[in-house]
DNA sequence: ATTATTAAATGGCTCACCCATTCAATGGAA
DNA sequence: TTCCATTGAATGGGTGAGCCATTTAATAAT
C-alpha cells in the first residue's frame, strides 16, 4: 500500500494495454515518476456510481416515469464504462423496480411507475435472512391492521366499499363451491382493498408488505391441512357493515377477534408450518 | 413464430459457434432437420432465474448469513451461464442487501445479515418516481409514530430509555453550542432509538423508512434557513419522562403536538423546500 | 523472529462478438 | 387502394477470453 501504483506484474505479457477508462497509457517505462494524473477517477465500483447517478437524475426530476434512457451501447460510451458494467447497473435498477428493459427496435430502458409491492420483497428477504421473525411480523401486522381499519373507517369511499362488497361475494362463491385456495386469494385481495381504502399509498404499501407473507402461511396451511376459517364471508360482511357506518370501535373489534381466530388456526399443528416452505413456495397471483 | 428456431442469418460469418449454453452445436449444415433437443432451457432471463434460485436457497435455509457462494467462475460454470450474466445477478442481490462481494483471495460472495435500512431506499424510490407524495408520507409518519409511541410505552426497557436519555444529552450539548445540523442528526437518532425500543424490528423498520425522508427535509430546512425548533431538548425530556412512566396518553399527546409544531416549521416558506433537492442531497450519516 | 517478496485466488472490468426480438419500412398480391 | 408478407435495422440478451487490482497465505531473506 506504499505507492498505490506499484504493479509488480512480472513481464506484462500482452503489450496492448486497451483503453482502460481514464488511465494514462502506461508511460512508466519512459522514466516518468508516477504521473500526476495517474489516480483513477473512481474509487467506488463503477456500477454503484452509475446506479447512483441515475437515481440522482430521478430525484432531481430530470428523469421521470416513461422516459427512456439511451441505448446501452451509447450510454456505456457516455459514461466511459463497458457495456457489461452498465448492464450490471441497469439490472440492479430493474430489480429495484426503477427500470424496465425492453427488447427490439423502440426498445430500451424505460423509467417505471413506482411499484408499491417492492416493499414485499424486502420483507421477504429480511425473513429469509433471519433478521426478522415470524412473530415480529405477525405482531406488526396486528398493529398495522388496527391502524388501517381506523383509517379506512375515516377515509373509505363508496367505491372502496363497493370493491370490498364484490370481494366478499367472490368469497361466498368460493366458499359455496369449496374452492378453499381461491378463498385464500380472496382474502389476500380483501386486505389489499382494505389497505387501499385508507387513501394513503404509504400506509397501503406497509400494510401489503406485512400481509403478503402472512397470506403465504395461510395458503400453505389451507393447502396442506384443508382446514379453513368458519363463517368467513359472514364475518367479512359484519366488518364491512361496521366500516360503512364508520363505526371504528366495532370495526377494530371485529378485525381483532378475526385475527385472533386466524392465529389460532395457524398455530394448531405448528410442526406442519415451515417458514422455509412458505417462503419458497411459488403461489398463483403472487409476485415472485 | 413458426418454428421458433428459424434463423435467417445471412451466412453465419464466424464458423466457430462457442458453447452456447446447452444448445446443440449447430448441426444444421449436416442436414439434420431441427434437432429435437433444440429448445433452450430458459425462457425467462438468465439473471432472474439465478437471483431466484439463490433466494430460494436462502428461503429454504440452505444458505444462511455468513455463508459464501462459490467463486464467480465456478458458479457460472455450475449454472451453465457466462460469468458476466452471473455477475448481473450477484450485483442485483448485492444492491438488495442480500450479498456482499469481497475481493482477493478468501474473497467471494457472502450472504449478509439482513439490512433493515433497505426499506428506506424503496421509500425513496417511490417518492422519486412520484408514486407516493410527501403528504402521504408525512401522514403515514404521524400514524406510525403514534403506534410506535404506544408500543414503546409498553415495551421499552431500561437500556432503551438510557439510550434515549444519552441522546437527549447530546441534543442539549449541540443546542448549547449552536450546532444545529448536529442536532438534526440527534433527532434522526432519537427516532431510531424510539423505534428500536418497541422491541419489534418490523415496526422499527417501518418507522425508520418513513422517518428517513422526513429528516432529510428537516435537514434541508435547517441547513438553508437556520431556523430550529425551540425548546427541543426540553420537550424530549418531557416525552421521555412520560415514556418512563408508561403514560401512553401523555406520551402520545406530547409527540403529536411536537410533530405539529415541526410540521408548521417545515411549511413556513414552502417555496424553499424542494423534494428533489432534499432527495438528491447527500448528508452526513446518511446511508447513501 | 521479523520483515519483505512472491504467488495464487478472486472480484472488477473491458472488448469483441453473436443471438433473439421487435417494429417500421418496403413491396407485392388481392 | 388495401392488406399482408418480407426485410432489415435497432436494441436488449448473452458469451468467452483475457487483463487489472486487491487480498491473503506461503515463502524467502534478513
Amino acid at each position: 500500500m506504499s505507492t498505490k501504483s506499484s504493479p509488480r506484474t512480472p513481464a506484462r505479457p500482452r503489450s496492448s494495454t486497451p483503453n482502460r477508462r481514464e488511465r494514462v497509457p502506461d508511460h512508466r517505462a519512459a522514466g516518468a515518476p508516477a504521473a500526476p494524473a495517474f489516480r483513477p477517477i473512481h474509487t467506488r465500483r463503477a456500477f454503484e456510481e452509475i446506479c447512483e447517478r441515475i437515481r440522482e437524475q430521478l430525484a432531481l426530476g430530470v428523469l421521470k416515469p416513461g422516459d427512456k434512457l439511451p441505448p446501452e451501447r451509447d450510454l456505456a460510451q457516455q459514461l466511459g464504462v463497458s457495456r457489461n458494467v452498465l448492464r450490471e447497473a441497469l439490472r440492479s435498477l430493474e430489480m429495484a423496480g426503477v427500470l424496465r428493459l425492453q427488447k427490439g427496435v423502440k426498445g430500451g430502458a424505460f423509467i417505471q411507475e413506482g411499484d408499491t409491492s417492492r416493499m414485499n420483497g424486502v420483507m421477504r428477504d429480511m425473513l429469509s435472512l433471519g433478521t426478522i421473525s415470524v412473530r415480529e411480523l405477525s405482531e406488526a401486522r396486528v398493529h398495522v391492521l388496527d391502524l388501517v381499519v381506523r383509517l379506512a373507517c375515516a377515509n373509505a369511499r363508496k367505491a372502496d366499499l363497493d370493491a370490498l362488497e364484490a370481494n366478499i361475494r367472490r368469497t361466498e362463491d368460493a366458499t359455496r363451491e369449496g374452492r378453499l385456495l381461491d378463498r385464500v386469494e380472496c382474502s389476500r385481495e380483501f386486505y389489499k382493498l382494505l389497505a387501499a381504502s385508507t387513501g394513503n399509498k404509504v400506509i397501503a404499501m406497509i400494510m401489503d408488505s406485512v400481509t403478503e407473507i402472512h397470506m403465504r402461511f395461510v395458503y400453505a396451511k389451507v393447502s396442506s391441512s384443508g382446514v379453513a376459517m368458519a363463517r368467513l364471508a359472514e364475518k367479512r360482511r359484519q366488518f364491512l357493515a361496521a366500516l360503512g357506518e364508520r363505526n371504528v370501535a366495532s370495526a377494530t373489534r371485529l378485525m381483532r377477534t378475526h385475527l385472533e381466530s386466524v392465529q389460532r388456526m395457524l398455530e394448531q399443528d405448528p410442526g406442519a408450518m415451515s417458514l422455509h416452505v412458505a417462503l419458497a413456495e411459488v403461489q398463483p397471483g403472487m409476485r415472485r
